[in-house]
DNA sequence: GAACTCCATATGGTCAACCATATCGAATGA
DNA sequence: TCATTCGATATGGTTGACCATATGGAGTTC
């Protein structure tokens, strides 16, 4: 038993007109082939669906049942044809996230409620993690979009765009003698020992601090590693060093920090970038790419 | 944009088997066919469902949506098929049944259980009402099964079959000479004053009270009328009168009322008979008859 | 580069769905 | 009784869906 379209509107129609040649002529077509139809419908069936009483056509019980039953099928078809199109066209889907952790804090909610504003058919799937996982986890295809960080040498089959620019500021401790500064240059802190990130666990900042500290003409002395920022914190709120970080983390202020701001400018950033395979054809994650460089221009 | 069966089968197997070749040879189909298929399906919806690259064929998100929905629409095209089925064979549907008054509520509970049990698809919608409107309303169409009185001339249109039959009982004053008696015979109660139902309002019981006196040889001697039954009841339990009631008012006690069976026997039955129009065909209708009819035989 | 895999395209045949016109047969009502 | 109404039936034509076989063409593998 197939139920197309025409013979389903057949049915409707003459459920509501209750006489073949008005139900006929509301389709555009002749009395007899709707006679056909409707008999090859019931044969189909098994179902007797009309109770042809002379001059009073009437449905029986399995037509009225029918009758409602076939307006959803009619709908679900439609529903079905319109939602494929708004996945194809990326207004409803699944996006699967990756971002770095609290270094996103700021932006990522701002972004997640415009997408819920602005695509609200799409679901997206958060997934924390560190740069280099979430890079392998995107080339593999466990993600579709990743806010990392350094990207210094781009997989190829990866693009970015950027999400995000952050200034690296000096922690120091309360009692450093530039804490009441209201900036300070790189070169200022040449003599003060350092705490750095190991290169082990977030390369990126770790070799950033390097950089910057070369540019300014000096290598720092590292009196301590740490394997995460809470370590960092904890060398300089005791006092014992200086040491660089990403501005965001002022949000998060710990007792015995002050973070002050460097004079030198633009090198000393730290980028977050969104990231998604370049070969990646699906449209629900280009239209929140769109809506991540939107957000991210002005 | 049409979905046939064959179609979303095709199209399922394809997804599943991910490979043209294969999914035709479970489709029982060459190869070239099936491709035609799926373009006319994704020409049709204007989407591409299908990456076709080589040597590793994938979905698309819309075509994974699309896998889905397709299942979902299949799944539905059964359910109608088969729920209209169940409609045309009684198993699923809505009757309307009237019934009279207090005096189903043995009879009638008992009934609905069963139907519940042996018929859970039905839906029974209950309308209580007097006899005579309850035969219009079945007439009419308004009902599909009723519970009456006293159908005595049947309608040429309406079939009936006994339901349950109800003994008539005399009511006595609890201080009547009589009120102690095992039984009573009719014409023992010849000369007491009687008060009996008002002919407009149960015409049913009434006329049968007069019938069964007249049978017994006299005319009762009708001190008071009634419009209902507490109406008779309170002249009774005053002490007023004695009057003849359904047996199954016992079971709502009355202070001051004793019921005392009739000596005589089967012409002072009140029946109630389950009615249903002759034309009916609704399967429904007959599936509850013919439990009823099940029910009260033994 | 030759063989192979895999999907697309080309061509042709069959059949059922769909439609129209003409006609029939039953029931209704003047 | 006769005209009318209304759905069923008869007949024939068109079309598109569906299938098969044969072939093309891109990409991979050895």
């Amino acid at each position: 038993m197939e139920f197309t379209k025409r013979l389903l509107e057949q049915f409707l129609a003459l459920a509501e007109e209750r006489h073949f040649g008005r139900a006929a002529q509301r389709l555009s077509m002749s009395q007899p082939p709707l006679s056909q139809a409707m008999q090859r419908l019931e044969r189909g069936l098994g179902v007797t669906l009309l109770d042809r009483r002379p001059g009073d056509l009437r449905l029986t019980p399995a037509g009225t049942a029918f009758a409602v039953e076939a307006r959803r099928l009619l709908d679900a078809q439609s529903a079905v044809v319109e939602r494929v199109r708004r996945v194809a066209h990326g207004l409803e889907g699944d996006v699967r996230v990756g971002y770095v952790s609290i270094l996103s804090h700021r932006h990522l909610p701002r972004l997640l409620r415009a997408a819920a504003e602005e695509l609200p058919g799409l679901r997206v799937h958060l997934h924390q993690d560190a740069t280099v996982t979430l890079v392998e986890m995107l080339r593999s295809g466990a993600l579709d979009l990743a806010f990392i960080r350094d990207p210094s040498p781009v997989p190829d089959d990866l693009v970015v765009h950027d999400f995000a620019v952050e200034r690296i500021v000096a922690a120091l401790p309360d009692e450093h003698r530039l804490a009441g500064a209201a900036s300070v240059a790189l070169s200022d802190l040449r003599e003060d020992d350092f705490v750095l990130l190991s290169e082990t666990a977030l390369p990126g900042l770790a070799r950033q601090a390097r950089l910057a500290c070369g540019e300014s003409g000096f290598t720092p002395r590292r009196r301590a590693d740490a394997d995460d920022l809470t370590g960092l914190l904890g060398y300089v709120a005791a006092g014992l060093c200086v040491s660089l970080m990403p501005e965001d983390l002022r949000d998060f202020p710990v007792p015995g920090i002050t973070f002050v701001p460097l004079r030198e400018a633009s090198p000393y950033l730290r980028t977050t970038v969104a990231a998604v395979r370049r070969a990646d054809a699906d449209a629900a994650v280009h239209r929140l790419l769109d809506l991540i460089t939107r957000h991210t221009g002005p």
